[in-house]
DNA sequence: GTTCGTCAAGAGCAGTGCTCTCGTTTCTTT
DNA sequence: AAAGAAACGAGAGCACTGCTCTTGACGAAC
């Protein structure tokens, strides 16, 4: 409980989320590698030197707003998800799109941050796993409820999956339980897909080429949807 | 002709174009933000001011690598795809994934430069927008091919593509001449799938996930191919 | 009440992009 | 061939960065 802390432990968590979170602003004005732990300081009306009681590196600093950013994303999915009936798999799958999109559009600097280039020396320590399959768990339940209903009904024929994919396939079993290899394709297609194009979206490579983004991309996850084997 | 040139701009084609190959090497070993003008000009044993008498700006050096990235790829991708029979469009569109992903994976620094997370205040030039397109037009060239010769059949039914998404098919039905819209969508898909599967893999998205990615990214885009209409 | 750990602050180091000046070299014009 | 103009390399310097070390003050435990 919280009372246990105490007055120097509760000040220095405070601060350490203040940190954070002018870190974040500044993160989201200026992006990853425009963030200055000597501005953030500064923003604060502290020492530089004083940060690195709280954050012995930036990359530190930067492991925390890739969690919250996860965190966050993750976040929005859920309660994109939970939005509509359960039962509805194609509209759940078009709530998450959208969900994806509409707050890598809200945080551009904090989706390539996740998502874009890795920056320089930065190794993702292996805490920042839970938090970033967190979308992609509630994906994963989404296509095996499709399939597990019986609502799944993949268009087309894919080749024969070559023996050795099948183990991948058996680990990514674990976030669409019951779902068959050929499933599993489609459901990895889809995702990577859904990140594809928001990444190129938000990176610059539909200038000239896409104008009605959100027509657009409403309409292609719709199609992705049929990929999937989920009804129109 | 060569010979109409000055011993001073002779000399200083060469210069720039030494600059940038060293800058390139760096590129490649600490990546984009790595880059330090001072670096390549210690590695080439002049002063660091004199760096710019013929790059202005850090920027307007990573304008020219961000060109001869987009050109690398894009020459990789022409010689794939001329590689396999005119006719074999899946196989064209085989050779054309894996030459994208070996060459993503060979550069990987130079493919986050171009398909990562855009460097803090860049603003892409107009001037890349050719040399960026040169990957997309083979591919083009292939989808059009297919439809042309009859040999797209693709699987399913999509859902009607709204009116406002027809201005953009338009559009890039300049890279894929004569292609139906429904087309056009699957086209987009298969194109943002490849490189959000890439961006995925070099990026760290499959840790722990996806083990024997050559494989996988082999199935994968087979799969995708059958999506697309080419034949299995 | 003393001691010990925590803290903020300041100075400082090595590095960065970039600018300005100052001689020197090279090309162009007369 | 001589004079002017343009381009050039080098050096110093500015403002900035991440990060370290030391110093002195504060608060909590014994």
């Amino acid at each position: 409980m919280s009372s246990s802390l105490t007055a120097r432990e509760r000040v220095r968590a405070e601060l350490t989320r203040e940190i954070a979170d002018v870190a974040r602003r500044q993160l989201a004005v200026d992006g990853a590698s425009g963030l200055s732990l000597r501005a953030v300081a500064r923003e604060m009306g502290m020492a530089s030197s004083a940060i690195y009681r709280y954050f012995p590196s930036k990359d530190d600093l930067l492991t925390v707003l890739i969690i919250d950013g996860y965190n966050a994303l993750g976040e929005a999915v859920e309660n994109a998800d939970a939005a509509v009936p359960h039962t509805d798999h194609a509209g759940r799958w078009m709530a998450v799109c959208h969900a994806v999109r509409d707050w890598a559009l809200a945080h551009p600097h904090e989706y390539a941050l996740l998502y874009g280039s890795p920056v320089p020396g930065y190794q993702a320590p292996q805490d920042t796993v839970p938090a970033a399959i967190r979308d992609t768990v509630v994906y994963g339940r989404i296509v095996s409820d499709a399939h597990r209903a019986g609502t799944l009904n993949p268009p087309g024929d894919h080749p024969p999956a070559p023996p050795s994919f099948r183990e991948d396939a058996a680990r990514l079993r674990e976030l669409m339980p019951d779902v068959p290899d050929d499933v599993i394709v489609r459901g990895l297609i889809t995702w990577t897909g859904l990140f594809g194009w928001i990444s190129f979206e938000l990176f610059g490579q539909f200038n000239n080429a896409i104008l009605n983004r959100a027509a657009a991309f409403d309409h292609t996850m719709r199609c992705q949807a049929r990929t999937l084997g989920l009804p129109a």
